[in-house]
DNA sequence: ACTAGAATTAGACACAGTGTACAACTTTGG
DNA sequence: CCAAAGTTGTACACTGTGTCTAATTCTAGT
């Protein structure tokens, strides 16, 4: 199985197929022969490429994160600052340009294993963000490195989610990136429209 | 089916097995059979309470929430504050007691239903908290309350699932809890140990 | 303790989808 | 143009689903 044009047009059109029929009848209605079928292409066919459904699902998040990687990676060789929130921007618009194969990642489609590639990932990568940053200012964390990690991509994948979902989003990306950046270094007090944390709460 | 001794034995039993082997071998690797013989009871018995395995999780869910809002609503009624952090305490020490049922639900297990009801259902909630609070305190939102929700939630459900997945727990549920409040309430610059924003960035 | 009714059972049924295999065919690149 | 790579149709055994039924067991209320 060479990279040829065949090739290519046929795991495109199955990965495409995927996504499409599973964001119209949910991911345990789709069944192999109706991928292949949407894909006009054999079942047997379908099998040469992938060993299942999660594997297709699965290559799908790879693909995806590969080339939000590689974005990324553009980034930090213009940029080199660890306080920009310039990557969230570029998670958002890759996410806008990818809609449908996002929407079918984040709400967790055949068992949350898409999902949880692509979070982890995500984590990994904010994890090294964090604590580099830290080494190069010297800066002692006040709370658990790992717990503020899971914390930030917490809140992108689900604001993340809620902005894809509407056929045409009100905010553009890099507002609701602005926004999350916003909200995540004042914090909810700030957010909320305090000045200062009221007295004797919390 | 009026509540017996039998039929509630039947419906826990039916609920505890499926918790306990999507665990052990994950949801689509789990069949009704698998269920029915480990609750020791038949097949048949399993259709005569459920239609099929999502809705025997989503039952699952539902039963949690609604136990949890009960507890919240307890607190409501002796605190009548916006302002305390208990009630995050309240669903850590929740999902501790319940850690099986909350790393099927969380993990996303069997098409992300189960999930996006618990999100969902959580979201209304702070929702409506965050709202009152402004109405009784007349502040104005700096940004929009509905994004705020979401990502304070995003958070919750994160961090929540990885504190729980490890076999023992070395932070307890206040503590993370109140982790938690901390970085919301102060932001990610503070908890990086920052105390302002550092000049020309985000 | 008895009994009507509710709950549970085993087993059979048709069915849909899976994953594998293979021989025949079409397309591709050099 | 042709060998190799890719695709197809078809068939197979198999697993699990959901429905049904007649027989059996348990429960609650008298």
């Amino acid at each position: 199985m060479v990279e040829n044009r065949r090739t290519r047009r046929t795991q495109r059109a199955l990965k495409s197929s995927l996504i499409e029929l599973v964001l119209e009848r949910g991911y345990d209605a789709v069944t192999i022969e109706d991928i292949a079928a949407e894909a006009d292409i054999s079942r047997a066919t379908f099998y040469a490429y992938y060993r299942d459904k999660p594997a297709l699902l699965t290559q799908i998040v790879l693909d995806l994160q590969g080339e939000l990687a590689a974005r990324l990676e553009r980034l930090r060789l213009r940029e080199n600052s660890y306080f920009s929130g310039e990557a969230l921007r570029i998670l958002f618009e890759h996410a806008e340009e990818e809609r449908d194969a996002y929407r079918v990642i984040l709400r967790g489609e055949g068992d949350g294993t898409a999902l949880r590639i692509f979070v982890d990932t995500r984590t990994e990568a904010a994890k090294e963000i964090f604590l580099k940053r830290a080494e190069v200012t010297g800066t002692q964390f006040r709370i658990d490195p790992e717990i503020l990690t899971r914390a930030w991509v917490g809140e992108q994948v689900t604001v993340l989610l809620w902005w894809l979902e509407p056929e045409e989003r009100p905010i553009p990306a890099a507002e609701v990136a602005q926004v999350l950046t916003d909200l995540s270094v004042h914090g909810r007090m700030w957010a909320s429209g305090f000045d200062e944390v009221p007295e004797g709460t919390f």
